[in-house]
DNA sequence: ACAAAAGTGTTATCTCTACACCCATGT
DNA sequence: ACATGGGTGTAGAGATAACACTTTTGT
């Protein structure tokens, strides 16, 4: 095995792992892959690796994801970037950790990966994790809690077509309290980030809901 | 020159930089270094330096800080990692951003120091910078004004003992607009981080003023 | 007709903002 | 005695939180 990548002084390997959120069965879930070699090999992880020698960060995020879940085109942003000198076993590894929001209804897993399995959990009952990633979730969700507050950053778990409630349902599982339905309304017109598609839902014995769509949708705003 | 640490797969540089924020002369103002070697040499630059291999990336910003301008136990957070693969001409580096704030009593530069010179800028009056230098302190001071709102991140600014008119003062310069004096001193109390010394400050011909300090002064706490 | 979620306004409470005068000191 | 910044409270406006009934549909 050649070693043809020769420096004057040493470097550290530099990786991406990106938190991946859904809302799945009224749940707030991530999405983690099992390690198919050492170190921690068979321990689940944050999906992520090696950053190409002339790859942008973020694009090197952008391409774990794609690889990991077939996923595109989602909410990612620059969480921390972690760098203890022992946090991989093999070599100083600094990881630049991205977190990233998948509606719900495009969370189907890519067949083959990688990664030889990957899953879903929620997040209050996850596995023992490798590496130092119990740690970088704890900081994404954080991260995600204190945005749900002066951004919205929520929506980005909405599918294309919402209803008034299920954008709640989102709020109320996020937040983990119930909230008033007519606040929640008139905060939501405030924003004046979605509007009328004119359709309407029928689902179930009851009046039909009128349905939304996000009038920026792949943009994130700052309220308040 | 040897290359002796060679590794199987291409390894980029990893560095830090910090943004050194003060306050002097009435104006929020940054530290720059002025670059003693190639590239940019004679521009001026963040302080900042390349990742010893067994050195946690916080560590590293504070040598740098440190060594450049003899300051330590100041505010010190994480920003946001560069790594663009253009961003250094001579080979692929990433850059861990820190920003700091320093109390504006102790901003005298070291003497000597790595580099050659160093001094102070006001923020709207900054040279033009090395690499992508601009950008990572348009950045900082995005965060800096943003967490102005929302944490009492400006008291790192104040030397151990102040009045309220200082503090006031401080405000005043980052939110670049003047505050009312009551409702100011209401705010503060309400937050419950200072507390009176017991000491007076006799300056001028007029009424002295109490003198506060922190009730922990290390600590920046998350508000409203 | 009834069950079930959708939809819709008003009032009370709290928070935020505007605003002016007396106080203690140095000269 | 006067000039200077230090120190203090109240009232109006705006924002937030609490709260209940009618509508439309499927069975």
């Amino acid at each position: 095995m050649s070693q043809k990548y020769c420096y004057q002084y040493p470097h550290p390997a530099v990786t991406t792992d990106v938190v991946v959120f859904t809302l799945r069965d009224e749940r707030l879930q991530l999405l983690l892959v099992k390690r198919g070699g050492e170190p921690f090999k068979g321990s689940w992880a944050l999906p992520g690796g090696f950053l190409d020698i002339d790859e942008d960060l973020e694009s090197c995020a952008k391409r774990e994801l794609q690889e990991e879940t077939g996923v595109s085109g989602v909410y990612l942003e620059q969480l921390f970037t972690f760098g203890k000198p022992d946090r991989d076993p093999r070599e100083r590894v600094i990881s630049v950790a991205y977190y990233a929001l998948i509606p719900s209804d495009r969370l189907e897993l890519k067949a083959s990966s990688d990664a030889a399995d990957a899953d879903w959990f929620p997040l209050d009952e996850l596995p023992e994790l490798a590496f130092d990633h119990n740690q970088v979730i704890r900081i994404a969700h954080e991260r995600l809690v204190s945005k749900l507050s002066y951004s919205t950053i929520a929506f980005q778990f909405m599918p294309e077509a919402f209803t008034l409630s299920e954008l709640q349902s989102v709020y109320e599982i996020l937040r983990n309290e119930p909230l008033d339905k007519r606040n929640f309304r008139k905060w939501i017109s405030t924003l004046d980030q979605v509007e009328e598609t004119g359709e309407q839902r029928r689902t179930g014995q009851h009046r039909p809901a009128k349905v939304y769509r996000m009038k920026h949708p792949n943009r994130v705003e700052i309220i308040r």
